[in-house]
DNA sequence: GTTGACCCTGTACCCGGGTACCGGGTCTAG
DNA sequence: CTAGACCCGGTACCCGGGTACAGGGTCAAC
């Protein structure tokens, strides 16, 4: 697969193929004799999900290590295992806060036949007194 | 409360308050006769809040809309909890996406005592091949 | 063997979201 | 009445994540 091709599929522009190529979130594709790049079909998988970590709030470098690992992660099993431990609860963290907006949102749909200074919608309350639990 | 305690309890920088009151996150602060703003004891939530939906993924321009839900929404019944149905989708999207990273990894945790190439880590196939749907 | 669509490297630029710095005013404890 | 900590507005700058442009090579079809 060439350059132009991979960017449609994966829905971005083709400067950002090298961009991410240059940050080492692609692997170094393949070139023919002319120099054009030659990408396997796993790239635009890659691509879509660096796209997707992004819009859930992560950053290049985190997607970075999270690409590794999908791919197996370091070699000692103890390794690979307290990273992806900490990725995980990473994760249930963000879906718990997630969690609450939604939650708090279904209840501003519950309540908005009322007048909107009584509706009830505590998003803010999401925020939890956390400075207590540590 | 003045703006240096506000930023200290919300953790964040004095020019961000300002910045953030500049694009309409935070409320036009009052003023002593002297010209120091005066803060209500709502600010250091809000601004708690936009950090974290931030870390979540959204905007600025999307944590605006999301303090004005929290505070009723359009006047409309109507308006308002279409809006608040719509973020509930993206939410509900963004926890979906979450969780089939978190049960990837949970698989690589699962299977990390396998030499590095046969652990099974399907990252990269949360990404479902989507393209069919629309 | 030329034309149009495509690709290459390199460098410069853009946008969102802040952050730093400047010159100057304020406030309060001693 | 002064020192030190704090605040003001304004402007300039920085970083992450791209995006555009210039100048030039490639390739498939005719």
């Amino acid at each position: 697969m060439r350059t132009g091709q991979v960017a449609d599929l994966a829905g971005v522009n083709i400067q950002t193929l090298r961009y991410y190529e240059r940050r080492g979130l692609l692997p170094t594709p393949s070139r023919r004799a002319s120099g054009y790049r030659v990408y396997g079909p796993d790239a635009v998988r890659t691509v879509r999900f660096v796209k997707r970590a992004q819009q859930l709030g992560f950053s290049l470098a985190e997607v970075e290590s999270l690409l590794e690992l999908a791919q197996g992660g370091p070699s000692s099993c103890e390794g690979a295992r307290r990273l992806a431990v900490d990725k995980i609860s990473d994760l249930d963290q963000r879906i718990t806060h997630l969690h609450a907006m939604r939650d708090s949102l279904q209840h501003l749909v519950a309540t908005c036949e009322r007048p909107r200074r009584q509706r009830e919608c505590p998003l803010l309350d999401t925020i939890q007194d956390a400075d207590r639990g540590v």
